[in-house]
DNA sequence: TGTATTCAAGCAACCGGTTGCACTTACGCT
DNA sequence: AGCGTAAGTGCAACCGGTTGCTTGAATACA
């Protein structure tokens, strides 16, 4: 097969111990009999294998993902791409693998995780989502394998580890420069209510309009399919209204230019007749047409920072639980106007 | 630690090669143990560890993904996560795991892979992509390792399989459609050629031109960088000239969405003043504004085709290198119009 | 010169499975 | 009863590393 400790040993004439001691770079052993075996090493062309260092480390260094049900609409959005170069980034510089969740069905991913966990093909997880009647953050707990939840976990928040934007504060901002541009009829276009994110950033929107003593009109809040034609819908049912707003908030840049479109059709104006602020920051809202006033939710370094997390928990299992909140920011571009 | 199948052995009075067998559902027990051990193993929770397992079969059930570099433009274009979606839906079927490279560069990306290569972390790799002087496909050949690249090899292609579109055919096709439309002046915009697809898909595009006995003037080939400045020059470099185009072959829809800003910034509406054809048919071209029509590339289809090429691959090594073009279907939808 | 001390390297058990082969038992047949 | 055979299990080596403990050699010191 191929080169083992042991072949390097024979040649080198030292016992397989020794060389797994120049491997991992130990102190016992002098820098001569070092430099002998690195030479062996290299002229057999040596390479531990993982599998064997794994089974008597009892460590994989490799961090599963967890995906959101990546029923389409879902793996697609930038969040994605963009929370994995995350993640990568930082396991790169730790030498950690990733491994991913295969399935497409909830109950799939359950079992892919079970998996996972049971198998002891990881030594930690990253929870990619938070949502509602979730069985897998529960199965982790009981499971007592480290992870951390990208979001808001809606159990045991106090016992879970997890790295997220303060979304009701992000929405409420985000609704505010909206209000502070002198509008006050302002739409809210919101997506599945199962997911945490979804609900935060409701709030926040319902909480900014309160505060400035606003009422929200019946049929202002909507939820949005990841479709055209019901982009089309939503959009018709707040233009139809008695008096439709001015101003919209979208809580995802890729849902937002479904709803540009739509307007667009209209021949609604963005930002002239309508201003919109959305969510996300991808590359989509950058070259959207108008380029999109935006939240920035960094999603790399919410990848970033659970990669971080992680680790560091992977490495101290009895560690505090802490969690991390990354600011957001606002990027103005031209989809807003003052009314 | 946790439960092993020396403990479910001794727990249930046999030996552990039995339980062994007995979890592979081997023919050489008899019912009745089976029957009997199983209930030991559920009574004490026993689950397989993948990492012993691995080291005896000298097989991980895994695959390696190797990224194109995955400098922020490139991962985030919808190609990755569709090609993922398709690559897990066949490893889920099949219980494979997927293990990703975390590099940024391409000096990075080539270090992961020898790291899953030579640590055997991997069954078979996939490579997301085909360029030039890329050093990943030389090494994975010498190495011997089971893979398939997404894309046509530039090198030894004889020996190495692949899964790609036609592109060439494709891009014929696309500009043959906005041909047949009575488009003459037509500009194609593609992207960095080191990658053999864009390289394929500028030669349809010429060969099709060239096919009507058509001129190609000095300036109708562009090559974009995903940035929505540059898209504007490129605009205004065409609307420039002399002869400007009246329509346009775009090698990727989310390019093609700067495209379309650009000229809706210029005024220039699509599809009345000019036509637009573009690559991928991802979520953008069918929400983008107006919805672009696109030749479909069946992007998960190409992940999840290579995937079944590689488990292939993996399980008989001696296998044909097949190789297999998958079909691209021209979408129609509200881009184009007659001359 | 003899003994205590230190440093380097080796032995062997272990991680948790798999599998070729040997062994036991029971049964069938003459 | 005696023997061959097949079915069902168990033994033990192996996959390729890691590591606590022991041994052996070299050095220091009295």
């Amino acid at each position: 097969m191929s080169v083992t400790i042991k072949d390097v040993a024979a040649k080198a004439n030292v016992a397989p111990s020794t060389v797994s001691r120049v491997v991992s770079d130990s102190p016992l052993i002098s820098e001569k009999t070092k430099r002998r075996v690195r030479e062996v090493m290299e002229e057999m062309g040596f390479h531990l294998n993982y599998n064997a260092q794994m089974l008597a480390l009892q460590s994989t260094k490799t961090i599963g993902i967890i995906m959101k049900n990546s029923a389409k609409e879902s793996i697609i959005t930038s969040f994605f791409p963009e929370v994995i170069r995350g993640i990568s980034a930082l396991c790169s510089k730790h030498d950690f693998s990733i491994s991913l969740t295969t399935g497409e069905s909830e109950e799939e991913i359950f079992t892919d995780t079970v998996k996972m966990v049971r198998g002891k093909r990881v030594d930690g997880m990253i929870v990619l989502y938070s949502k509602k009647d979730d069985k897998v953050v529960p199965y982790l707990i009981e499971s007592g394998i480290p992870f951390v939840v990208i979001g808001k976990p809606l159990i045991e928040s106090g016992k879970v580890m997890f790295v997220d934007n303060d979304n009701v504060q992000a929405a409420k901002e985000a609704t505010d420069f909206l209000l502070n541009l002198g509008h006050e009829k302002i739409a809210f276009i919101g997506e599945d209510e199962q997911f945490e994110v979804s609900e935060a950033r409701l709030n926040g929107y319902i909480q900014a309009v309160k505060g400035k003593n606003l009422d929200i009109p019946e049929g202002f809040i909507k939820n949005i399919q990841f479709d055209l034609n019901h982009g089309k819908q939503i959009v018709a049912e707040l233009m139809s209204l008695a008096e439709p707003p001015t101003a919209l908030v979208v809580s995802d840049d890729l849902n937002a230019l479904i709803v540009l479109t739509a307007l667009s059709e209209k021949n609604i104006k963005v930002p002239t007749d309508m201003s919109m602020i959305v969510f996300n920051n991808s590359v989509i809202s950058k070259v959207a047409n108008p380029p999109l006033t935006t939240v920035d939710t960094q999603i790399f370094q919410l990848g970033y920072e659970s990669a971080h997390c992680l680790i560091e928990l992977v490495k101290d299992p009895q560690m505090f639980r802490k969690s991390v909140i990354i600011p957001t920011v606002i990027v103005e571009r031209n989809s807003c106007l003052p009314l």
